[in-house]
DNA sequence: GTGAGTTCGTTGGTCGCCCAATGAAATCGC
DNA sequence: GCGATTTCATTGGGCGACCAACGAACTCAC
């Protein structure tokens, strides 16, 4: 009788799967968090893999940021632009090759490195409070299993 | 079965919560590879879950979609107006109240809902791929209580 | 009632992130 | 040498998501 089309048992209960619906949540509020822990030091959230990385590496081509951040080089020269704009960072092109941009953090981005690995050190924290060493062990263990298994299937 | 986490020097002084970094790792590689499961139904990464609570819940105002999502007011009224443009939401002013929208799916979206679960079934397929029951069991359970941690200080 | 406060949704701005297409520079083939 | 290909970065467009600010509508106090 009536219009509405369904409840087709083909949904079964509307939630696809339960633990990809939860893991889907979570990222989010832990995206969220990241980025609220994150706000005092003037970095937004995401550009933070960016300097840990150019901190880490030192000087490195834009390509390879892009590679090792695993996005779309778009998505990285956007980034820098920002990051240049807000002295964080220092491009110049590269002489030996024209086409490429090498990439360092400035100087002055250094003071900064201290916080913002304060500030993942806290979302560890509240991500993980209350869970014994063993639940961590293999929460780090099974997602690095997620890992391998997204990235396998993530088309090459 | 020794834990292998020993990345070295990587969780020195550069690198904040391991586990941490791997959840955003995984977040991204989750939500890029759902988006691409999704795409071939039209809808976008995140207007799934949008459209998922409509199809179970029925006609509901914008503010219980904004809450049950939680999502930013502003986030939903644009991703409405999207879906709305798509055809797949039809939004109607209450009479009683006149502030509120009031938000359902429309009928020819019902078509879609079963190849969203589908394609979120195929995320949970990929996701989970090679873990046992015990694993599985174990990640919902540490995933819901790592939701609380970040549910409850997020805004509470 | 009239006014204070609250709820609801929208607008404007910013950022992350993607894809598609383009242009500049180097490299390979001949 | 010179064209075809590949590499690298940028631009333009789109969506998700946030925050701040606003105006419209309803509620409550007086």
């Amino acid at each position: 009788m009536t219009s509405e089309p369904t409840r087709t048992d083909a949904t079964e209960a509307g939630d696809g799967g339960p633990v990809s619906q939860t893991l889907a949540r979570v990222s989010r509020l832990h995206r969220l968090c990241g980025g609220k822990l994150l706000r005092p030091t003037g970095l937004c959230s995401g550009q933070e893999f960016l300097m840990m990385a150019l901190w880490r590496e030192g000087s490195v081509r834009q390509s390879e940021l892009t590679k090792m951040l695993d996005l779309d080089p778009s998505t990285v020269t956007l980034m820098l632009r920002r990051l240049e704009q807000g002295g964080h960072v220092v491009r110049t092109r590269d002489p030996q090759d024209r086409r490429v941009m090498l990439v360092r953090a400035s100087t002055e981005s250094y003071a900064l490195r201290p916080r913002v690995a304060q500030a993942w050190a806290l979302l560890e924290e509240r991500t993980l409070d209350g869970l014994d060493d063993e639940e961590r062990e293999a929460f780090a263990r099974i997602l690095s299993k997620i890992e391998k298994n997204l990235t396998s299937t993530d088309d090459g």
